[in-house]
DNA sequence: TTCCTGGAACTACCT
DNA sequence: CCAGGTAGTTCCAGG
């Protein structure tokens, strides 16, 4: 942690410095190295690592400062609203931990950025209880130059391949770019928000004061942004890449490998990008600014989130201010350029008819001259958009700082509210690349399109559904660096769409209507795929390109409640195979016909899925923690019943015949060498252990019960979960194992939940692993935040928790839940999950903890409650009862940081071997 | 004409 | 250092 902090706050510095782009990628080098250094150290588990976690879950670090950067000034408020009010909420999103731990200074400061990021150093102050914690935070902030940090990662990486290609400028090229920009800016935080909003936002924000002041410089709000484009900047230089150009220079085709040897040198030109990007997101911006003041205003007026947005706005005003106070840090030319960026980029407006004028205009305007030519297409974005009774105009607003960070990990459901896919996406679609059209919206199996849907809300208010392309891998949900959510438009679209930028991550926001039931069919999302050379460039990217071809559509949304809190929901899909050559060769099993059976074997098991083929072979595999195989027996086929899309199986007999507790063990499909399908769970019970079924949707319930994996999830959960298994400690991941995670989170330490956040993210994979799921979600660890955000200014409050499902367990399937999709209706959860929620919940969530059903949440907000709950949770939560094997510590002990989960088992299994970042015992 | 798709060529990298 | 294979990226063409 304090390595982070140090880093951090050298970014800062750098920035100052960095006024050379060379220097500045120097400087961000070295960042990103410290950076990862952080990360890993927060892997590592320590408890000041944990506390860094928080910041950024996936890239912990990176992210967090740029949360950090943008929010600093919202952050204060947050804080006030959360810290202050809400130990516990502070806990959540920032790093109780850190306080539990006494959190030293350095800590908390850390933390509170990169949970909430941005309060104005004032509202800052304001707050009450953490306050001091805070304004070391802020203060730190400040200092931290998060801005920096965010540039880094965002800059690098998104400008430079989005910027570069004309469509990416329009589509999602220019979203990164904007991106970039926009993370500031991002809608939240920034700029465009905070002008639109500002003025209600104020008044959102009177309720926390903080806000209040602020509220007027909404516009300046943008100076926010400046940090970021700062930042940007400074990425950007780190590439080149004209634009594709560079890209195709590389290599014809593979080039793209070549390019992650891109150097710097081109960095000037990077320069430019950046600013282009800027430029190009811009339309955002530019709209977003003008048209956002407009749209959302009105959206505050109509919908809680705007609620939210009002506040964020607020603080984004407040922002203003704390930018300033942050300007000192960086760079003037940074500042501006973060200013345009965060302007432009913010937000791409799109659809509403409204919009259209202004923002076309907008964005020709705030594009450079080079813009001008893709500023077509980012106009046509906005404009294009398909108007819906519903208007867009003032969307995002709740990005603000006060919600959650995209890596944070959420709760489907709390109280009454239930986020559920109700239809999942394929498992394969190909993604596009920027140099390529659009390969279409992700479809659902049926032919359709994905849906989602909110239940409980009753409210007459619209709401934003956020989607975003996050992570499939063991460890936690978190947005997916290689890939972006592409908007859709067209005829064929009938929803309507806005993209937002928040961080690096681009985000769609979809409206949920009441006069729709609150449910959304996602047929405006596609997926774009960034070249892997060029976010492997992005400073503090830890991430590999190369087999990290799955992802999970991520939906989010933004709850405002009376009492002023906001709840958070998260809902992820099942994994999405994105590369065109796994989809046509890579064997896929989607579900099977059950989840575990006596060791005694001889029970037949029906797979489904595609690319099965005649000689399709399924083997069954049991892994030591090390990744030893412990057992390996190739299960026999029922070549007669083989298809395409389905085979039978006969479940071998388990080694071991007399087990006392569930055993889990992983089966795959395999084609041939190299090409054998995910992992999936089965479990080996004890002779008088009932079976569970699999049932597509249901599962988990049973699960629950069990703590079987469930199915559907499973599928690639496993995948994930295997290559955790061997490194860290399988078995927690194993479905069954949702003991084990519990266990982790015993182990993590409980240490304060504040830091458990961070503790999380390394954890996170045994926490994905052990919700089932979403596997990839895992949410884990650390960041699991409380689904109920308090509102700044207010007490922390306890939502709560669901009724009915554990609300923690609730939120740990919402993230993997893709199973739940199938079965709307249910929100009940597994207790199961409930245990391994703990895990997750240990960290950030008290939510998860929530095991304990109802007040997760506030022990979440609640940073005692959270540690307590916590540790309750993965005490009594891991639900020793359920699995012997699970609980067993060896995972707890363990915490491994795994790189790209899936590329783990990829890796694995090709011989390759998952990177492990690092692994502690404790 | 634009958007989608499906296929496949190219190239870099790994084994 | 070379060959074979794999995977990422770019192109092309058809609907």
């Amino acid at each position: 942690m304090q390595d982070t902090f140090c880093l951090s706050v050298s970014s800062k510095f750098s920035f100052g410095a960095t006024t050379g782009k060379e220097r500045g990628l120097q400087v961000l080098t070295s960042l990103a190295a410290d950076m990862k250094s952080a990360e890993e150290d927060a892997y590592s588990y320590t408890p000041n690592v944990s506390l860094s976690l928080p910041l950024g879950m996936g890239n912990p670090c990176l992210a967090t400062q740029y949360h950090t950067l943008q929010s600093s000034p919202v952050i204060s408020c947050h804080q006030t609203g959360y810290s202050n009010d809400n130990h516990a909420a502070s806990g959540y999103y920032l790093p109780h931990s850190l306080r539990p731990n006494g959190a030293p200074a350095l800590e908390s400061p850390r933390i509170e950025i990169t949970a909430y990021s941005q309060y104005p150093e004032d509202e800052v102050e304001e707050s009450s209880s953490e306050d001091h914690v805070i304004k070391r935070g802020v203060n730190s902030i400040v200092t931290l130059t998060l801005p920096n940090a965010d540039g880094y990662r965002d800059p690098s990486c998104l400008s430079p391949a989005s910027s570069i290609s004309s469509r990416s400028c329009n589509s999602e090229a220019s979203s990164y770019e904007s991106g970039f920009y926009n993370y500031d800016n991002s809608p939240q935080n920034s700029p465009w928000q905070s002008p639109c909003v500002s003025p209600r936002g104020s008044s959102m924000l009177l309720s926390c004061p903080h806000a209040s002041g602020p509220a007027g410089s909404p516009h300046h709000s943008p100076s926010t942004s400046p940090q970021i484009g700062a930042v940007a900047e400074e990425g950007w230089a780190a590439q080149p890449r004209g634009s594709r150009p560079n890209s195709p220079s590389c290599s014809g085709g593979g080039g793209g490998n070549g390019m992650g040897k891109r150097k710097y040198s081109f960095n000037g030109t990077s320069y430019h990008q950046t600013s282009c990007s800027p430029n190009q997101s811009p339309t955002p911006s530019p709209h977003g600014s003008p048209r956002v003041s407009v749209t959302d205003d009105n959206w505050l007026a109509n919908t809680n989130q705007y609620t939210n947005s009002a506040i964020v706005a607020a603080i984004n005003a407040l922002t203003t201010d704390g930018v300033i106070d942050m300007g000192e840090g960086i760079p003037i030319k940074t500042r501006k350029t973060m200013l345009d960026h965060s302007a432009s980029m913010s937000l791409k407006v799109e659809p509403g008819g409204e919009e259209l004028g202004p923002d076309g205009e907008l964005c020709h305007e705030d594009y450079p001259s080079r813009l001008a030519l893709k500023k077509e297409s980012y106009c046509a974005g906005f404009l294009d958009v398909p108007q819906h009774p519903y208007s867009w105009s003032k969307p995002k607003t709740y990005l603000g700082p006060s919600l959650p960070a995209l890596d944070w990990q959420l709760p489907s459901c709390s109280g009454p509210y239930n986020l559920q896919i109700e239809v999942q996406p394929k498992s394969h679609h190909r993604a596009h690349y920027e140099t390529e059209g659009s390969r279409g919206a992700v479809k659902a199996l049926s032919g359709g399109h994905p849906v989602v849907q909110l239940y409980g809300y009753m409210e007459s208010e619209p709401l934003t559904l956020q989607l975003f392309i996050g992570t499939a891998d063991d460890r936690l949900l978190r947005p997916h660096a290689f890939y972006q959510v592409h908007r859709i438009t067209g005829k064929t679209v009938s929803t309507a769409s806005h993209e937002v930028m928040q961080s690096n991550t681009k985000i769609l926001e979809i409206p949920l209507l009441p006069e729709n039931n609150m449910r959304a069919i996602i047929d405006c999302a596609g997926i774009l795929k960034l070249r892997n050379s060029d976010i492997e460039l992005r400073k503090g990217e830890t991430d590999i390109g190369r087999k990290n071809t799955r992802v999970r559509l991520v939906f989010r949304v933004h709850i405002n409640q009376p009492n002023g809190r906001t709840v958070s929901l998260q809902a992820a899909s099942n994994p999405i195979e994105c590369s065109q050559r796994s989809a046509q060769e890579l064997p896929l099993v989607e579900k099977q016909s059950v989840d575990g059976c006596p060791a005694t074997g001889g029970k037949m098991m029906l797979l489904n899925g595609l690319n099965f083929l005649p000689e399709s072979k399924v083997v069954f595999v049991e892994k030591a923690q090390d990744g030893h195989h412990l057992w390996e027996t190739e299960a026999k086929v029922d070549k007669d019943s083989i298809k395409s899309n389905a085979l039978v199986v006969e479940i071998p007999p388990y080694r071991n015949q007399r087990i006392s507790s569930p055993v889990h063990v992983n089966f795959y499909v395999c084609n041939g060498k190299r090409k054998r399908s995910q992992c999936q769970r089965f479990t080996y019970l004890p002779p008088n252990v009932p079976i569970i079924k699999t049932e597509p949707h249901d599962e988990y319930d049973s699960l629950g019960t069990v703590g079987l994996s469930m199915h559907s999830t499973t599928y690639y959960s496993q995948p994930r979960l295997t290559p955790i298994m061997p490194v860290a400690d399988p078995d927690a991941c194993l479905v069954g194992g949702y003991p084990s995670c519990p266990p982790r989170h015993a182990a993590m330490p409980s240490s304060p939940p504040s830091s458990s956040p961070t503790l999380h993210d390394l954890s996170p994979v045994a926490f994905s692993k052990c919700l089932p799921n979403s596997p990839t979600h895992a949410a884990p660890p650390g960041p699991m935040a409380p689904p109920i955000q308090e509102n700044p200014g207010r007490p922390n409050l306890v939502h709560p928790p669901s009724p009915d499902h554990n609300s923690s367990l609730g939120m740990l399937h919402s993230q993997g839940s893709p199973n739940h999709l199938n079965s709307p209706g249910r929100h009940s959860y597994h207790p199961i999950y409930t245990n391994s929620s703990p895990s997750s919940s240990p960290v950030s969530h008290p939510s998860t903890p929530g095991g304990p059903v109802e007040s997760p949440f506030v022990q979440a907000y609640s940073p005692g409650q959270t540690q307590a709950a916590a540790s309750s949770v993965q005490a009594g939560g891991s639900s020793p009862s359920l699995l012997p094997e699970d609980a067993s510590p060896p995972s707890m002990a363990i915490t491994v940081k795994q790189e790209p989960q899936e590329l783990d088992q990829m890796y694995l299994d090709d011989g390759e071997l998952p990177q492990v970042k690092s692994l502690h015992i404790i």
